[in-house]
DNA sequence: TTGGTTGTACGAAAGTCTTAGTATTAAATG
DNA sequence: CATTTAATACTAAGACTTTCGTACAACCAA
């Protein structure tokens, strides 16, 4: 007997549907489809389409307005940030989360800025700890 | 007409025994099948399968021993790794890395310890830059 | 030699994902 | 009111993923 799954995952088109939706907040099946990269080219049935079956798994809520639905996002993109982070460390960092952020610092072609804020970030998490 | 996808990334299966392949540098199918998770019970036809696939994937090769097949990885983890952190930090974190690491660092329940060695890592870069 | 063991090759079933067409309903406009 | 417009509901096709069974070949032991 196979599993339900229920992946609490988005797909790729999800993803690119959920990102729309964390940016405007809240919106139409239009107004995610007027947002879409400019290559992209979504029949309105199938934008339609990825929202309703998103709304099944939970990953937004809608609400109706006159005849048009409107769509919130039902997970906060932190959260789904956090989560993903977690997955990830678990499948391909063996669990270890510093190795994520050693691969990351040698890797990507971070700014010297952008290198120090996240070590200023750290001393505040460290001393916080040390209270 | 459709395109090929050739999605350079793995499925969740073809990661699970990547990851064991990683792990020993090479094997057969029996040894990555005994290496899977106690509770996985997976037919040893389909390990086969999974691996016969990935190989036309290209993300293993194989040199024949006898009967046996002996499949090696065709990618290291580290590539594998920053290729995955380079996709997720476009998709879900506005191409910004410097992003993933400030919500690691916040959210994730790191050790003291896993902080520190963050630092550290951090201030040696910063060191080389200037160098 | 003959049968059991171990391996590869192939095919297929069931599930999910992506996309879009058709049908229907509701709103708006002249 | 009649017709065009815009939205939702449903269905389905095609691709990919995951899993395993069947068929077949090679090897080894009694």
């Amino acid at each position: 007997m196979r599993q339900k799954k229920k992946s609490e995952f988005l797909t790729e088109v999800e993803l690119e549907f959920m990102t729309e939706l964390w940016a405007i907040g809240q919106g139409t099946v239009r107004d995610v489809l007027d947002r879409l990269a400019p290559g992209r080219d979504l029949a309105y049935t199938s934008a339609a389409t990825i929202l309703r079956i998103m709304e099944q798994k939970e990953f937004v809520t809608s609400e109706k307005q006159g005849k048009t639905f409107i769509y919130h996002p039902a997970l906060a993109k932190d959260a789904y940030q956090s989560k993903t982070l977690n997955d990830l460390s678990n499948k391909l960092f063996d669990g270890t989360p510093a190795n994520m952020v050693a691969r990351l610092v040698n890797d990507q072609d971070m700014s010297e800025q952008a290198l120090e804020e996240i070590r200023a970030l750290l001393d505040r998490r460290l001393t916080e700890n040390d209270s």
